[in-house]
DNA sequence: CTAACATTCAAACAGTCGTTTGAAACTAGC
DNA sequence: GCTAGTTTCAAACGACTGTTTGAATGTTAG
């Protein structure tokens, strides 16, 4: 058993900090473990004695940061319901539960800063099975508490409907807080030059509406038969559905054949 | 200048079906050429040959499926509008017009079939420039000419504020798309069994209402000063932010004196 | 001071990465 | 049948991957 923490080793510290600002940069697959260990500027193998190799520093750096996130949430949860007593939350108060943490997280640099937000939002969509399957095992109770306090607050919701749409809403979230070049796209769509990296309170600000009228939204009408479909079938669409292009690719063939 | 197809080489063919199914399932750099080409059963090199290399293979795969995918976006929105004259359209009518053709798409398996819409979902939020620049550049169009139909649809929401809703609608969108373990997770929320691979149809006419909803939500309170933080930040939460907890991790060197 | 331990270090490990090579196998046109 | 061009092939390229090694250094306790 390593006595972690004697003189405090700076080491472990500077890893998890880098491999916070690269893993959010580059993916998993994408940061080598070189590169944590030259920007931490510490040893090579410093990442496999102290965190028993990559996926160790990875699933570290995230458990620091999300144990205390989600701790932080199920806290606020916990007060907002002992105040409410036995009436159900609001939506608005629920999703509070949800941001508030994660603001406080993202404005408080010493505990991982606006980057986090973004890494996390980048973890919840990673393709990697480990990941998902550590993430998902992690976190599960805090996610069902809070599906309680939605089932709670939307009664008319039935407990299926209810899932997904929680499924959407952390969808939303998920690609909001990960958007790395989100803020240009935003601006090249609004002709606005003035959308530079805005706030992130404003951000969640306009995001919680959105996501309150989406779980309030009437139910779908997941009988009849294709309607939405039906409705396009109509021989609107045809006549523009062309010849296929080929792909614009050039072969490195033929420029190997000149040079 | 390589004549592509005299005889109709099917290797190329045989290499954009293999990219379809393993960057779907491994993201891009979790892919290797190698990979690529013992699925396709065909050569390494031909991935050079054909493609120029492993990007040029991601691209064409990915151009290929989304130029059909936004060709037909746009037929059926003109149609749509042909239709209605001078009369703005339904937020609904925007909507099929963009899903009905994923929709198409991913009944189709000679066209990509259902894993395409998983892969385009990935494709939205994945972490590599290149391809958020190749997307980006690619289809601004196509999204700029939805974001115009919406607007007319959304008289009462300002510009800059329907682009962060189309943002958000997108994220719930590629995330619903991308959801590998999404069916799992749904299934462990609900405690539900038949929770298995529903069919898309069913997923997107349960995502409609979410996102209408969404879309003409009330607008946010973007004035005030954090109110809803200050709402949280009554001590409510305070007494239960304790002591962090040692990464659960073990070091290697402890194991290798072991063994 | 010394024994016992924790940590750091440069070097090397066996693999895999994407890409390139030059020759062989094809497929046409003549 | 021959030639020109396209496509496939096994083999190798150098660079990089995550991890391990054993010695060197630092730190604490007796």
């Amino acid at each position: 058993m390593p006595a972690a923490s004697r003189t405090r080793p700076a080491t472990a510290e500077r890893l998890l900090a880098a491999a916070e600002r690269l893993f959010l940069a580059h993916g998993y697959d994408g940061t080598s473990s070189r590169m944590l260990t030259a920007a931490a500027r510490v040893n090579l193998a410093a990442v496999s004695y102290h965190f028993g190799g990559k996926t160790g520093l990875f699933q570290s750096m995230l458990a620091r940061r999300l144990d205390a996130l989600h701790e932080e949430r199920l806290a606020l949860l916990d007060a907002y319901e002992r105040v409410a007593g036995t009436m159900p939350l609001s939506c608005e108060r629920i999703l509070s539960a949800l941001f508030v943490p994660a603001l406080r997280l993202a404005r408080d640099p010493k505990r991982g800063g606006a980057d986090f937000l973004r890494l996390l939002g980048r973890a919840y969509v990673d393709p990697s099975p480990e990941l998902r399957a550590f993430l998902s095992e992690r976190y599960a109770p805090s996610i069902a508490r809070f599906k309680d306090a939605f089932a709670r607050a939307l009664p008319d919701i039935a407990p299926r409907e209810l899932s997904w749409r929680l499924h959407f809403m952390l969808g939303a979230l998920a690609y909001t807080l990960a958007g790395t070049d989100a803020w240009r796209l935003i601006a090249a769509l609004s002709q606005d030059e003035t959308a530079k990296p805005t706030d992130d309170q404003l951000l969640l600000r306009r995001l919680a509406p959105f996501l309150i009228a989406g779980l309030q939204a009437p139910l779908p009408d997941l009988a009849g038969e294709d309607p939405i479909v039906s409705i396009a079938d109509s021989r609107l669409a045809r006549g523009a559905v062309n010849e296929r292009s080929a792909p614009a690719v050039t072969t490195s063939r033929g420029a190997r054949r000149v040079a």
